[in-house]
DNA sequence: CGCACCCTTGAGTCTACTCAACTCTGGTGG
DNA sequence: CCACCAGAGTTGAGTAGACTCAAGGGTGCG
C-alpha cells in the first residue's frame, strides 16, 4: 500500500536482502493510499503499520481460515495467493508485485478464504485493518481511497471472471502477458522489453486455468509467431501490437 | 441495500407492479448496511437513498460507461449485470435478488464497468454514494458494514473465478443452482422446492461460460438422474443432496 | 392462427485435457 | 570438474467434453 520513508535502516536491511528490490519506486503508484495525507495522519498510519519479512520463496504470509486482522502490500519481492477448492485442488487466484495490495479478500469475512505465498524473498508491509477502519473514520480521503482500492479489486476480479469463460487458451495467455508487461513496465520503466517471471509456469497455467502444457504448447506457438522470445524463467517482448491483437 | 420502512404509499405502488414482490423482507437480511444504525443516522440514511421504478424487463438500471454515482440494491424484481469485452460479446457478471447490492463495481472506477438489467418488473434503491462515504465518517459500524458488503463481493468474485477454471458444465451448473436454491429460501423460506427462474437459460449459460445447448443437455442429465426436475423458466429441486454432491 | 422467441435436440468438429515420455536446468556431492 | 538427481518444463498421441451449426419443438403474444 505503501512503503514507509523516514526508515533508512530497514529499507537498507531490506535492499540487502532482495535484490530486486522496488520498494523505493512504490511510493510513485497510484494505488499509495497514504497519498494526500497530512502529517498527523501519515503518522497515525505508521503506527498501525509494519514491515514484514523477509518471507522465502514457498513460505506463507498467511493461510486460508486465519481469522482477519489485516491487508497486505508488496515492497520487494512477488506473492502469490491461492484458494483450496472443496475437492481439494488448488486454484491461484491473484500475483502480486511489488506496490500492489493483496489480502482485501478477508475484510467483513469470518476467515480468510485464501493462503498468500512468497513467490522470492519478499518484505510486505502489513496494515492492521481494525485500526485502519477508525482511522478511515477521521479522514475522509485515506477511507476513498481505501473505498477505491476494493472497487477496483472487485472489478478486476469480475474482469479475471468474464476472461475465463469462452475464451481460448491463446486469448488468456496473451492478456496475462499484456497485463504483466504494464504491471512490470509500471515498476521499471516502459522501455523494458525482457520479463522475468517470479512465478512458476505451472502457477501460471494454474492462474489461467489452462493445463501446463497447453500454456507451454500456447507460449510456444506465439514464439514461433515471432510475437515474443519463450523462455524458461521469463519471456522477451518482441511485438506487443501483436500481443494486444490477440487479447483482444 | 436496505428497503426504507414508513413508506407505505410507494410499497403499495410498488406491490401494485410486481405482484412477486419480496422487498419486505429485506429488512431480515444480514447485508442490510444500515442495521445497528440509530435514528439519526438512519434519517441520514433515508435522505441519500430513493427508490426508483419500476423498470420493465430489459430497461437498463445503469449502463456501462456511465460516470459512478451511487450503488444499489434491488428492492424487488431481479437484476442482471453484464459487460461487453473488447470483441464484441457480451458477458453476464451476475444475477440480483431482492436484498441484494449491485453496482459497488464502480467504486473508485472512472467509470461504470458494466450494464445493470432489469431482468422483470423490478424496482431498486439507490444509494448514493459520495455522501455514503460522509455519512460513513460519522458511523463507524456503517463504515464496517460497508467494507463487509465489498470484502464479500470480492470474496464471491474470486470464488467464481476460481470455479470458471477446469470444471466441468454439470459441476458449475450445479453450483450455480446449489447457490440459487439458497439465495431464494433465504427469501422465501427454506421449505420451497420449486424454483423459478427470473433470467433466461440464454442467461444462465452465459454467465457459466457455457453454450446454451450445454446447458440444456446438462440440465435435462440432472433431470434424467432424478435430482431436479427441469422446467422451461424454473425448476423443481428433488435431490438437495445429490445436486450438492456434483457441486462438490 | 401465425409469428417470434426461447429452448431443445442432433451431428460433426475441435480445443484442450490426460497420460506418458523426454529434455533441460540448477543444485549436490563425489 | 563432472556425474547424478530432482523438479520444472516441453513434446507427442489419443481422447473426451464442449462448441458450432442446423433443424425441430413449445409457448406466449399480437
Amino acid at each position: 500500500m505503501q512503503v514507509r520513508q523516514g526508515k533508512g535502516e530497514k529499507n537498507n536491511k531490506l535492499r540487502l536482502v532482495a535484490q530486486d528490490d522496488s520498494c523505493d519506486k512504490c511510493a510513485t503508484k497510484r494505488l499509495c493510499i497514504t497519498q494526500g495525507l497530512d502529517a498527523e495522519q501519515l503518522g497515525a498510519f505508521d503506527r498501525l503499520s509494519r514491515t514484514r519479512g523477509p518471507f522465502r520463496p514457498g513460505e506463507r504470509i498467511f493461510r486460508m481460515g486465519d481469522s482477519f486482522h489485516s491487508i497486505y502490500a508488496v515492497q520487494s519481492g512477488a506473492v502469490k495467493t491461492e484458494a483450496v477448492s472443496d475437492d481439494g485442488r488448488t486454484q491461484v487466484t491473484g500475483f502480486y508485485l511489488p506496490g500492489e495490495q493483496f489480502g482485501v479478500e478477508g475484510i467483513g469475512q469470518a476467515a480468510i478464504p485464501c493462503d498468500a505465498i512468497a513467490l522470492k524473498n519478499t518484505w510486505v508491509c502489513e496494515i492492521a485493518f481494525k485500526p485502519l477502519e477508525e482511522l478511515c473514520g477521521r479522514s475522509p480521503l485515506l477511507q476513498h481511497h481505501l473505498f477505491s482500492v476494493l472497487g477496483e479489486k472487485i472489478c478486476n476480479s469480475e474482469y479475471q471472471f468474464m476472461m475465463g469463460r469462452n475464451m481460448r487458451a491463446e486469448r488468456r495467455v496473451a492478456r496475462f502477458l499484456k497485463c504483466l508487461v504494464l504491471r512490470i513496465r509500471s515498476l521499471e520503466g516502459s522501455e523494458v522489453r525482457q520479463f522475468h517471471l517470479p512465478m512458476s509456469k505451472e502457477d501460471i497455467a494454474n492462474y489461467l486455468g489452462v493445463a501446463p502444457e497447453t500454456l507451454s504448447r500456447t507460449l510456444r506457438k506465439l514464439d514461433e509467431e515471432g510475437m515474443i522470445r519463450n523462455e524458461a524463467k521469463g519471456f522477451e517482448l518482441l511485438d506487443i501490437e501483436a500481443v494486444n491483437r490477440i487479447a483482444g
